[in-house]
DNA sequence: TTTCAGTCAATATA
DNA sequence: TATATTGACTGAAA
């Protein structure tokens, strides 16, 4: 497996054969590319928050989950993919070979240009830092610049329009994004009670750090980074609805959509609210019923996943009680060497494992003690405990006797 | 028309 | 080479 030789080189060791990288998870199950995937794993969005379509891809993840033979019939696709590339090059070597020789009867007159597509192609902008930097603060004065605002600032910048534009959309839309993250992290950092704790303090203190993300909220809108103007009430929405309620993530939720969407035909497929009566659901309840003590209130987020696959074991067990909050106890190198040693309750435990190592590959998170900034280790401790979710599901669904159809 | 969610795909980074 | 980032785009909703 190629994505066994990253840069990961513990998980080389741990899964040298079965890793799955998100480029082949992504293109084969979800129907994304890998910066799709790559973008969905380390910032989901509150299920509640996401539409139809933002839905799919989790619902996606659940059926693959489901799936007995998932991994074996991913590995399956990839050897038959290599296979067609070995095929493919093969022949487009020989291919290349008599176009050369062929090549010289081509009348290049056609087209002014040689290679058309090469100009069709518009060169990517990269904004340069200062470029950036002051977009950022343009932000902060105004997260919803007029036209002529627009303008000035691509003048000044020597940028086009659009531009400007696309960087505003994008850039308030990523910021939303981290502040739902922020906001579930907050709520459970509040139910564990341990918001004190120098763990929490060192994740809030990276979430706003990298987030010259978030400098523009911080300044002008309400305290605790909420975003002033239009966003701003959206924003208190979403607090409401994940404080008051579930905020429950895209992770779980997709399960319970999966089985609600088989429990009754009738309901809105991807409405988690309207499947709270199915009995999966209920059996999902029981679970949740046995889970650790952090996880108290009913679909909370992910953290309140109850990992039976690895209750009993502490860091592992309190690694699922905080998915999405950076505040699993992945914290170390040591913490993360006990995820890849999870207990497997699958009837074939070495599957299980197999699996588990293939996923863990696949979240890439596993150099927990690496000398990367607080950012970065803020988003490994996202994957990390959205790994750990997944892990337990895909250990659930390896014990279920029901066949799940699979389906490319 | 504007904004947003979702995504692609080029590029950067590890 | 795999993963992360980010500018640009599309389609839907307001």
């Amino acid at each position: 497996w190629l994505t066994s030789l990253k840069s990961s080189r513990r998980a080389r060791k741990c899964a040298p054969n079965s890793a799955l990288g998100q480029r082949l998870f992504g293109e084969t199950i979800l129907g994304l590319t890998q910066g799709s995937v790559s973008d969905l794993l380390a910032r989901p969005k509150p299920w509640h928050k996401l539409s139809l379509k933002g839905r799919e891809p989790f619902v996606r993840m659940q059926l693959w989950l489901n799936d007995p033979n998932n991994v074996e019939k991913l590995m399956d696709m990839k050897r038959m993919e290599k296979k067609a590339y070995m095929k493919r090059r093969h022949s487009s070597v020989s291919d290349s070979q008599s176009c050369e020789s062929s090549s010289a009867g081509i009348d290049y007159s056609q087209g002014a240009s040689p290679q058309p597509q090469h100009q069709l192609k518009k060169p990517r902008v990269v904004l340069a830092p200062e470029e950036k930097e002051a977009l950022k603060r343009a932000y902060q004065q105004k997260p919803y610049p007029s036209p002529k605002t627009i303008e000035e600032l691509a003048t000044q910048l020597n940028l086009k329009t659009s531009t400007v534009i696309n960087w505003f959309h994008n850039y308030r839309s990523r910021i939303r994004r981290e502040l739902f993250i922020e906001e579930i992290q907050a709520g459970s950092q509040s139910q564990a009670g341990s918001s004190d704790s120098p763990s929490a303090r060192s994740s809030r203190a990276a979430h706003s750090s990298e987030g010259d993300s978030c400098d523009g909220v911080d300044t002008e809108g309400p305290p605790e980074g909420k975003p002033s103007g239009p966003e701003a009430d959206e924003y208190s929405n979403a607090t409401t609805k994940s404080q008051g309620g579930p905020a429950e993530s895209a992770f779980e939720a997709g399960e319970e959509a999966l089985q609600g969407a088989r429990s009754s035909e009738k309901a809105e497929p991807f409405q988690a609210e309207s499947l709270e009566d199915t009995d999966d659901e209920g059996r999902l309840r029981a679970q949740r019923q046995s889970s650790p003590p952090a996880s108290q209130r009913p679909g909370e987020a992910l953290e309140t996943l109850p990992n039976s696959a690895t209750e009993g074991d502490a860091s592992t067990s309190a690694a699922s009680t905080s998915v999405l909050t950076g505040e699993s106890s992945y914290k170390s190198k040591e913490s993360s060497e006990k995820i890849s040693s999870v207990p497997s309750t699958s009837s074939t435990p070495a599957a299980g494992s197999q699996k588990a190592n293939s996923l863990q590959s696949l979240f890439g998170f596993s150099e927990a003690a690496s000398s990367r900034n607080t950012r970065d280790s803020s988003l490994r401790k996202k994957k990390a405990a959205n790994l750990n979710n997944i892990i337990h599901r895909l250990e659930k669904a390896a014990s279920r006797e029901e066949a799940v159809e699979w389906e490319f």
